[in-house]
DNA sequence: CCCGCTAAAGTGACTTTGTCACAGATAGAC
DNA sequence: GTCTATCTGTGACAAAGTCACTTTAGCGGG
């Protein structure tokens, strides 16, 4: 097991993160894939890749978070998605088929595991094994999917809408996130985050700590986030 | 030949659009492929696909153009990117690959050629052939990218960078839109897109016209949407 | 040729978001 | 406890989106 242990914001000089999409049942079929390739770690907070850099090998995220992010020119940064264990990164899937560069920013959530398979191997596999290939391009139209919901949320200009919905879709656990990180995570600005949730809190809907968040009427946020009426 | 011809704006029944990438070099390549299907046309303006569809061929366009977009909720519309000649959808080759439906609306501009392939053929040939698997994946490749590109721009928030941008890179022919137009490819208001057209005006950048809109100073522009000052 | 219809474009008023520049508040270190 | 870094709240203004409406251009019929 190669540890990567850098530091915070460090960056993986190996092999970089791609992986795979996976059915439930079809998870222990991964464990197949581990002789074709290399373990890896990657502590909190890595970069992972960023814009301009090339994939150099296919990742199986085994445990931990990659959160996906892409920034504009004036530096407005949105989340694309989060890349969970087992799931497929487009990014990563888009450069190694195609040997562009990234475009986007990836870093590590929590320690990240995966295991390392060659360019190389990873066409032989998709060639010649249906299960792999499966797993690739259902991941990867997962991956567009989602891209199309970002541009989907990015149409509609009222935020009031979209934190609402962002929260009633995490209300399970009270979030533990700055109010820049949900800006970041929406790409508006930390300002609207703040009054935004104001408004939530007077109406009864969350309480607001520092740094975190908890959803007190999840069925209220949803009811806004859906219908626009405040 | 089937030819498709409903009236405006018609919905094609028959099997749907998908197309694949190709090199330059490659175009001859299509025609090894011609045999494996049916070669279908729809008139300018038809509907070819829409959210909920579900792909039921794979096509290769010879001519004209599929306009993809994307449209929220709230009924506002993105251009996500146009399928020309031997290019290739993302939507589509996502939905054929994972069965899932469509998220996008497809329309023609210009009267459609394409060859039809059978989801079958196409899992074949991409397991088999090589090329063809390139092919797929250099243009699903170069889709994705398209989408990121539509991101970045959405996160951009000053409209007349955006317009400036966009103008400039379609400067050689005369613009023959109306502003409505001009506004869905954007993602943005009807009224923002007259306003902004306006003031290019004013500083002699363009000329307006009913459903036309004329480049003067390209260059100007660019550096409009490059830096942002006015 | 002109009338009148339709669709495109322009406009003003207002709301919301984004931006800037701070001020206030809180957690953690010492 | 105090200090400091960082997170959060706010006011002011510019830009964009929305709504409701007017004006204008193009086109077809008489």
């Amino acid at each position: 097991m190669i540890m990567v242990n850098l530091g915070l914001p460090a960056r993986v000089r190996l092999p970089q993160l791609i992986c795979i999409a996976r059915e439930r049942n079809d998870m222990n079929k991964l464990t197949d894939y581990i002789k074709d390739g290399e373990k890896i770690a990657a502590p909190d907070g890595t970069l992972m890749f960023a814009p301009g850099d090339e994939s150099r090998a296919f990742l199986i995220v085994t445990s931990g978070t990659v959160r996906v992010e892409q920034t504009n020119a004036a530096g407005r940064t949105v989340v694309l998605y989060r890349v969970k264990a087992g799931d497929s990164c487009v990014l990563t899937t888009t450069c190694l088929l195609s040997e562009r560069p990234y475009s986007g920013f990836g870093y590590c959530e929590g320690e990240v595991r995966a295991i390392a398979i060659a360019p190389k191997t990873f066409r032989r596999l998709l060639q010649t094994d249906d299960v792999f290939q499966n797993l690739v391009f259902q991941g990867f139209a997962a991956r567009v999917g989602e891209l199309t919901d970002v541009i989907d949320d990015l149409l509609e200009h009222r935020t009031d809408l979209r934190l609402a919905r962002w929260l009633a879709d995490r209300a399970d656990d009270p979030t533990e996130m700055k109010q820049s990180e949900i800006a970041q995570e929406l790409g508006t600005a930390r300002e609207v985050v703040s009054r935004t949730l104001k408004t939530f809190e007077d109406y009864g809907w969350i309480t607001i700590g520092r740094g975190r968040v908890s959803v007190l009427d999840q069925g209220a946020l949803r009811a806004h986030g859906q219908r626009g009426q405040m």
